[in-house]
DNA sequence: TTGTAGGCGTTATCAC
DNA sequence: GTGATAACGCCTACAA
């Protein structure tokens, strides 16, 4: 093969021995052409190396067949597997993802935003940033993923935030927890306002208001084990529900420092999970993400507001997976309980 | 604002009081327009919120200012990080990044080289497959990054993986251990079988030939382990090398298995670090690659592709960082030395 | 079933 | 410094 000109659809009509119009109904596999003559189309454009030119055919069918996936950063697994299955789930409907980092910077944001839109795709997902400041309205389906608010009226899908939490306190309740901490690290984010919300109405339904404590910080895993040591040093719950898989992580080198070890001195159960957290010694407990439901009800959502359906469904909630693993045991030796009244 | 029809640059001009060449140069800040002008045609937009099309440029000025990015697995941290280092550097230069995922499968990859093609990306950076079939020859520039090949004559950045291997050996040499392993994934992955081959090379330097021993399997961390624990119950090696991430998870897993702990009873040394290799206790050491680094040189290199100016450096190598943790320390009951001499 | 003309939104090339 | 016009490659009518 040698290095040529890019060739358009009029060289492939000409290889071929057929009109443009005819090679590009072949391309598009229209039912108007007969198999045959595609095929000898299709022989063609491998024979010559012809490649379609996107650009133009999106701008002549007015739709590129393009989806944006806005994510806050790639180095999230949580985040990572999103996109992941969101390509997954979009490429079988011969659709194509763009996908674009915010960098949890919502001027950073509102620029990978403006890329999709002119690049002309026909929908996009976003996972916004605590500083969004909802849609600037573009003409395109719009879905909310992940971090959603109650104050933007878009069509959104997300885990059920507090069914997630209840079931994290309800198993460490099961195991004979009552002294549990949440250490979050909320920022403007809805997600986590949501979390502590359901923690605390856990907490209140087991009657164990008073015995509940969430350690709120930054988004820094090194603030987060900074402030968890301090309320470390003043107090000694027997379980703890990390919020997220930062949290996670300032959480352990929190518990490192003051040299507990779970879950021996502390039960840890964290929501969102991550290969090494099955490999960590003690493995970590989790509450598992439904990733790839997440992204198959968003593109499911998205395929409807495509279509123009508007079918009723505009909030989807999905249900996690609890994964008990090491970090997590039996209350050892419960301490006499006080101040339960207050 | 309302939901109204895609603007177009007609639209613009009409808005601004000027023609649409105008407002064409003034959206592309043409030192040809007057200032005033300018700012005029730009607060218009913003006014009317105008969009330019991507396409409809891309086509007409036949170059789309993007570069297509191509990794395995977004999953892992270190192709993560590649690309939002990618990004950040791109970026800086008013370009713009496609990336996609090949899912460590050759036809997908074909797949999303062709649709990046299609897009009309000016070049491509590629971390290949190990199904890689080689360029097909387009006529864009085509960088490939961290797995490179010494079959293909295309321009390349990476680690020098050799560097790396005789750093990490050297390193546990001087802690005193002889008896050292590799664990690696190889695969079809001339990545791996430079490490491999550097790290025999590095035993040869230091007369270590005999009491080295490599453990190769597949790219499951399941297999890893397996495979590892079976070596494990037939000797005993002070100290193991692991060629990269999943390597790594592979390691840790057997080491638990086999009830060994390090550094008390073999020292860890990983390549390719990760957030929780700093929060695992013991803390892994590892030899950290350049990523940033990496990213910027195929930038550069890219732009002088782009820029036709053909330079000479065709492939790059990049030294990596080591950073001793816990998981490594001296040796500690240092076993008679035999079998030094075959 | 096949061939042909027109236009999608933009930029570059011209005259003014 | 500014305004009209052609062309980028493709798809969709419509005519044959």
């Amino acid at each position: 093969m040698m290095k040529r000109a890019r060739l358009t659809i009029r060289d492939l009509a000409q290889a071929a021995g057929v009109s443009v119009g005819t090679a590009s109904n072949a391309m598009a596999l229209k039912p108007s052409v007969s198999v045959d003559l595609r095929d000898r189309v299709m022989r063609a454009a491998a024979e010559i190396g012809y490649s379609p030119n996107a650009l133009a055919a999106g701008l002549r069918r007015q739709s590129t067949r393009t989806i944006g996936l806005c994510i806050p950063n790639f180095a999230n697994p949580f985040f990572s597997d999103l996109a992941q299955q969101f390509n997954i789930a979009v490429e079988q409907a011969g659709y194509d993802v763009l996908i674009v980092e915010t960098r949890e910077n919502a001027g950073h944001e509102r620029k990978m935003i403006d890329a999709l839109y002119s690049r002309q795709v026909d929908g996009i997902c976003i996972v916004p940033t605590a500083g969004w400041q909802g849609a600037h309205v573009y003409e395109v389906p719009l879905i909310v993923v992940d971090r959603i608010r109650q104050t933007e009226p878009l069509p959104s899908v997300a885990m059920d935030n507090a069914a997630a939490v209840v079931m994290a306190f309800d198993a460490l309740h099961a195991l004979g927890h009552r002294n549990i901490w949440m250490v979050v690290n909320s920022g403007a984010l809805w997600n986590s306002t949501l979390r502590v919300e359901g923690f605390r109405r856990a907490a209140q339904s087991h009657g164990l208001s008073d015995q509940v404590h969430v350690v709120d910080t930054s988004m820094d895993p090194q603030e987060i084990a900074a402030e968890l040591g301090r309320a470390l040093e003043q107090g000694s719950p027997s379980a703890i529900l990390s919020a997220n898989g930062l949290a996670t992580l300032g959480t352990l080198r929190a518990l490192q420092v003051a040299g507990l070890s779970a879950p021996r001195d502390v039960s840890l159960l964290a929501i969102d999970d991550a290969v090494w957290m099955d490999v960590l010694r003690p493995s970590i407990s989790v509450v598992r993400q439904p990733v790839a439901d997440i992204a198959a009800a968003a593109w499911a959502m998205m395929v409807n507001l495509l279509s123009g359906t508007e079918v009723g469904t505009r909030h989807v909630e999905l249900l996690p997976t609890l994964i008990l693993r090491e970090s997590t045991g039996e209350l050892r030796s419960p301490r006499p309980r006080y101040g339960t009244t207050g």
